[in-house]
DNA sequence: TTATGTAGTTTCCGTTTGGTAACCGGAGTC
DNA sequence: GACTCCGGTTACCAAACGGAAACTACATAA
């Protein structure tokens, strides 16, 4: 019997796919969960810290500068003293935000699925 | 002047955040890709090799291994010749489907702001 | 005077990741 | 008899990742 490769259903991801493109932005560690503390209005940086428990200075400061480059969040810093940094989301991130709720949608089923393998 | 951290209303992600739940499912490489092409239905080995130039045998099987044991897909051995194997979405998996959905879509904002950015 | 807060930067280092290549058995094909 | 296909497994390795700690500068507060 010879197993033909069968043709799927699926959008053939034409150019440089953009599933790849978007895993590339929010991948790094604690990303989405910059993202998602921002999604609730602007945040300075050590509030961001106090937000995020494990996340360290260096990977913080990291996943703003790669976030700003991506033109999904933006920095801005007032004249205060000591002087504040405040990080928003842009339109573009805006965007992110119905991709993160569906995934904290389904973090919240895998914990209930979670919940019923222990039992 | 003082700085006082502001109450913001992001829910404050309370028992172990399901975000860093879900992106541990999905966060590994070509995973979320694995998960676009079973959506189409169900799909055999070598057939996400060829789905996903650039993966290797290693990465996908222990792809494959993690998500089943998340319980996201099922796996079904088929007593042909050569043997073949096939994978599909569980109901838990198919969960997923938007949050997929949701991130290509960011993708492709993603693309064309890049293309912009380019002109 | 000393300590604190802000927003980082830098260095070092261990762990993890993911790619490459070789190899496996069993059945079918040429 | 040799080769291919299928679905992997294993060993090896370089690069990337991310944590810890120390350090910076400036200004205010106790």
């Amino acid at each position: 019997m010879v197993l033909r490769v069968r043709k799927n259903q699926a959008p053939p991801t034409p150019e440089g796919c953009p599933l790849t493109e978007c895993m590339s932005v929010l991948g790094g560690a604690w990303t989405p969960n910059i993202i998602w503390y921002l999604s609730a209005g602007p945040r300075r940086f050590s509030e961001l810290r106090l937000d995020i428990p494990g996340v360290s200075a260096k990977v913080l400061t990291a996943r703003l500068r790669s976030l700003e480059a991506s033109g999904v969040i933006s920095r801005e810093v007032k004249p205060t003293s000591p002087p504040s940094v405040e990080y928003a989301l842009t339109d573009l991130g805006e965007e992110l935000i119905p991709a993160i709720n569906a995934i904290v949608k389904v973090g919240h089923k895998l914990k209930m699925r979670e919940a019923v393998v222990q039992a």
